[in-house]
DNA sequence: GTATACTCTAAACGCTGTTCAGGAGGCGAT
DNA sequence: ATCGCCTCCTGAACAGCGTTTAGAGTATAC
């Protein structure tokens, strides 16, 4: 043992064992991910995930606490995913258009995975209790997160001068863009899962709602002379 | 047996264990509804519902097919306790200023039960797999009954003319407005729920974004000659 | 070769929702 | 008054859940 050495270099095979605990954690939450977000939360048993990555349950709780710290962890790194697609590729200087745009990509992502969007931001109270983990390590909530980033373009905008005057908080301005658009995800994914063939057609499909909303949005936010060319 | 009148007139013992059967399940619906609220959906158990009003676990079960149709029953009623006051005592003639006080009403009985407002609005698709339930007997999901309420009332101010021309379809505007309602509402119990002292003060109160995005939709729906007297 | 550290498993615990055979007791008919 | 019926309720049981733990098995370190 070298343990003289205060820290000494990792041998070999501690890296080839630190590397398949990694692969392991890895496989776990791959497979969990997946039947999260087919079947929900409460539906998946650990006893499922083990047998799905060919281990016995017990081996689970080696690489993760509880079931509630598995579902956390996965939660953590795909609120980082949606973060980054959400930022991806921006060369628009105008903030405003990012902001549509980015409003875009967010309800696109939500109606695509509906089960994984209620995961991340819909949280029954459950698990959340003991969020000191999700907290920890600068995670805060990916409903957070969102704002934050709102925020930034908001602020951009009102410098612009492109927001009517009485607009001055950009906080304000960001949780309610945060608020309209998360609504009307919720809204279309409870229409989608829950009805077939429903009472008189009286639907409106996605698209003609979000265009309302951002119509509503631009006309209420914005100084007549700052919109958009149509 | 008096089996050869068709139907005849019910014996008195049988319209008391009628109405003691109607007592008792009224007494587990309280009982369950107070817990769920208090408590939130998974962490109520029958057993403890079953405690609550002396008799044992089986019991409930001639009374409520599953745990879900308990909780399907308790949604149905209370749907329909909301949709009731928000409509109450409603003089107001002037449709737009109906709809903020119903917006007002709303997003205020949501932040004072946030429990009993995510039991009713954000079912996990565990318990509405069998929704036949909630649908039949004319109840539609919550959801549904607010958005029906809403597009009498849009309707009613488009044909007053109060808002701007391009926005002709009420069904897509009460959606709008719905969805930016329960965004708001959702946002506050969420912050209100996982927040302790969280990071930087940008946090602001309710009454401010409420107002916010009551400015916005006023502003972005409403004829400019149309909006309310400051 | 022996001691050590680690990983994984099997079994068990207490809990859950749910089912069911059977006891208890009031009711109507004889 | 007695008999059978019908309803309500219970206690025990079942399978499945998340979770814990003693210990077998194995690779590493000395």
């Amino acid at each position: 043992m070298n343990e003289n050495i205060a820290e000494s270099q990792p041998s070999v095979s501690e890296l080839r064992r630190d590397r398949e605990r990694a692969e392991l954690t890895e496989r776990i939450m791959d497979a969990a991910r997946e039947m999260f977000v087919r079947e929900g939360y409460e539906a998946v048993t650990l006893r499922k995930i083990a047998l799905a990555v060919q281990y016995s349950p017990g081996t689970i709780y080696q690489y993760f606490k509880d079931k509630g710290a598995l579902v956390r962890a996965i939660i953590r790194r795909d609120s980082q995913d949606l973060r980054e697609h959400l930022l991806e590729e921006f060369t628009l200087e105008n903030p405003v258009e990012q902001l549509v745009e980015m409003a875009r990509r967010y309800a696109a992502w939500g109606i695509a995975h509906p089960n994984h969007y209620r995961l991340m931001l819909v949280p029954p109270p459950a698990w959340a209790e003991q969020d000191r983990e999700l907290h920890e390590h600068q995670h805060t909530p990916l409903e957070r997160q969102l704002l934050s980033v709102l925020h930034v373009v908001v602020k951009n905008a009102i410098e612009r001068g492109s927001l009517k005057a009485k607009y001055t908080e950009p906080a304000l301005v960001a949780a309610t863009l945060w608020a309209g658009i998360h609504g009307a995800v919720l809204l279309e994914i409870g229409m989608a899962t829950n009805d077939r063939a429903l009472i008189g057609g009286t639907d409106t499909p996605f698209e003609a709602r979000f265009n309302t909303l951002k119509e509503v949005f631009l006309d209420g936010f914005l100084k007549d002379e700052a919109k958009p060319a149509q």
